[in-house]
Parts: structure tokens; C-alpha cells; sequence
DNA sequence: TCATCACCTGGAGA
DNA sequence: ATCTCCAGGTGAT
């Protein structure tokens, strides 16, 4: 039995990384590629049968650091304590990739259902604890899968992205491993040229799977809560939608401001904005 | 470079 | 019941 301390389960699973997981009594259960991953809540830390629990909830990473760094101002540090034990996770790039491809204007409940749909359809049906699951589907299913087979799941206009973007993957165009050594901004721009990616959910990609805790996505609420609680700061904000430069040069200063760690900073705000208008998740 | 707009689909609210 | 509106955006014009 690994134990990692500090963790908050709960805060973690349900900050809109993660899609697949599900919470049966006090046991967390996720698909995490062709892994199963399992966690439960101590009292003093959090239990899993596999040691690859501990990469995946980035043990590595030095919170007290990190939160030290994020604090510029008295929001985050009321925050970064509210949501103590909220992390980052560090997630299979395939599916994470696919996650965030499929959220576009679409809601949490229904990402889940398609990316559950992907994976009764295209997955492999495993027994794991006497219960059975079904894994991530492989780059090469989906590059070959129908766009009719896809729409089955439920993606609508997301079909052809997903399509193209898996078939980016399985050509060797999108090379998980080369984006994680590349420093941020290159892998930025070599996501992009995926067909269904935008700044967003790059960003998305890049820090939940990649390693790139300086990639800040700002989506409506993101840039609700800086127009909010930041406008001071970052002028010039509105709540319309951002221009391609806009993006970047809001990225640029956010960076500036939150340090290295911004990717954090992005997330207890997330967290926080989005509990406070009562959204749902998983 | 920027502003609009269409887009699949499931769920919530009128 | 039936309708409208919206949801963690992106691509095309």
C-alpha cells in the first residue's frame, strides 16, 4: 500500500481535471490510460494499491514551495489554505489530449458521458478487484475509428476533431514525449496546429499531462474570475472572448505576476469560482 | 488582426 | 410536454 500525505482526494478529483473517476462510498476509482487507479482518503494521507498513484497525484512536486510562490496576494493565500491538499495531477497526454478536445463548449456531465462512450466502445474491457473497467482507448483505435463510429459516442462537431487530432498522434506528428522535454511556449505551438486545439485547451493539455506548471488555461470562468477579483491588475480584460493575442499577451502577464507555478494559482481559483456558483462535478 | 457565427448534444429551467 | 438556452472553445468567413 503506497501513502501519500498531504492530499486532498476530494478537492483534487473534483477541480475539472479528470473526468473519469467516480466515488462509491468513500473509494475513488478512475481510468487513467490502460491503468485502473484506485485511492481512498486516510485520516492521515491517502491509500492505493499501485505505486503509480504517486505520479499520477505528482508527489514529486514540493507544495509548500510552491504555494509560497503562487501567494502575490491575500485571494490565493485564503484560497490555497481553503482548498488545502488540492493538486495538480499528471495525467496519461492520450487521454488528457482527447479529454480536453472533447470539452469544447460542452459541460462537465457530458465530457464524462462521451469520454465513458469512448470507452465502452473503443476500450478494453478489464477485471480489476472483482469489478470490471474499461481503459482509455489506444492511439490507433481511434485513428482508425469512423467519424460515424465517433458521433455514436455522442462528440457531434468534436468527431472530426478527435479524428484528426488521433491521427496526428498515431502519424508521430504529435509526440508526447518530445512536447514534454520542449519548453513551454514550443510545445504551445506545436499543439495548436492540431485540428480542434486552441489556446485553452493546449494549455489544459500541457499542464495536466505535460509537466508545464506555467501553462495558465483561461476559459469563461478563469477570465470571470479575473475580470472579478484581478481587473486591477490585469486591465483590460472584458468578459468577451479573447483575441489569439489577447491570450497571449494575458498568459504573458499572468506569468509574470503568479511566477513558475501559475498553473496552481489557475486552479485553487478555478476550484474556488466554480464552488461558489454551485457547478457540478464528477 | 479582429469580430461574428455555426456547431452536436444532453440537461436545466421556463 | 415542448421549447429555449447554455455549457471549461474552435474553425471558418
Amino acid at each position: 500500500m503506497q501513502k501519500i500525505s498531504k492530499i486532498n482526494l476530494d478537492f483534487t478529483i473534483n477541480s475539472g481535471q479528470v473526468f473519469l473517476w467516480d466515488k462509491k462510498g468513500d473509494k475513488w476509482t478512475g481510468v487513467n490510460g490502460e491503468d485502473i487507479l484506485i485511492a481512498t482518503q486516510e485520516p492521515f494521507g491517502l491509500t492505493s494499491s499501485s505505486t503509480k498513484i504517486n505520479n499520477f497525484f505528482r508527489e514529486d512536486d514540493d507544495l509548500e514551495k510552491i504555494l509560497t510562490n503562487i501567494s502575490r496576494d491575500s485571494l490565493i493565500r485564503r484560497t490555497a489554505r481553503r482548498f488545502k491538499g488540492l493538486r495538480l495531477m499528471r495525467q496519461d497526454p492520450f487521454q488528457c489530449y482527447i479529454s480536453f478536445i472533447c470539452s469544447s463548449n460542452s459541460s462537465i456531465p457530458n465530457i464524462k458521458l462521451m469520454l465513458q462512450n469512448l470507452c465502452k466502445k473503443f476500450g478494453t474491457r478489464i477485471e480489476f478487484n472483482r469489478q470490471h473497467f474499461f481503459t482509455f482507448p489506444e492511439v490507433k483505435t481511434l485513428a482508425n475509428a469512423s467519424v460515424k463510429e465517433l458521433l455514436s459516442c455522442g462528440l457531434g462537431f468534436r468527431a472530426k476533431y478527435v479524428r484528426e487530432a488521433s491521427k496526428d498522434v498515431a502519424s508521430g506528428r504529435i509526440d508526447f514525449n518530445l512536447l514534454r522535454k520542449a519548453d513551454y511556449k514550443s510545445a504551445l505551438k506545436s499543439l495548436k496546429t492540431v485540428y480542434g486545439i486552441g489556446n485553452k485547451v493546449a494549455d489544459c493539455i500541457l499542464l495536466f499531462s505535460l509537466d508545464k506548471l506555467e501553462a495558465f488555461p483561461i476559459d469563461r470562468w478563469t477570465q470571470k474570475i479575473l475580470l472579478k477579483y484581478y481587473s486591477k491588475i490585469f486591465c483590460d480584460i472584458t468578459e468577451k472572448s479573447l483575441t489569439e493575442k489577447k491570450y497571449e499577451n494575458l498568459h504573458e502577464k499572468l506569468l509574470e505576476y503568479f511566477g513558475p507555478y501559475a498553473g496552481y494559482a489557475q486552479q485553487f481559483l478555478f476550484k474556488m469560482e466554480r464552488d461558489i456558483n454551485k457547478k457540478s462535478w464528477l
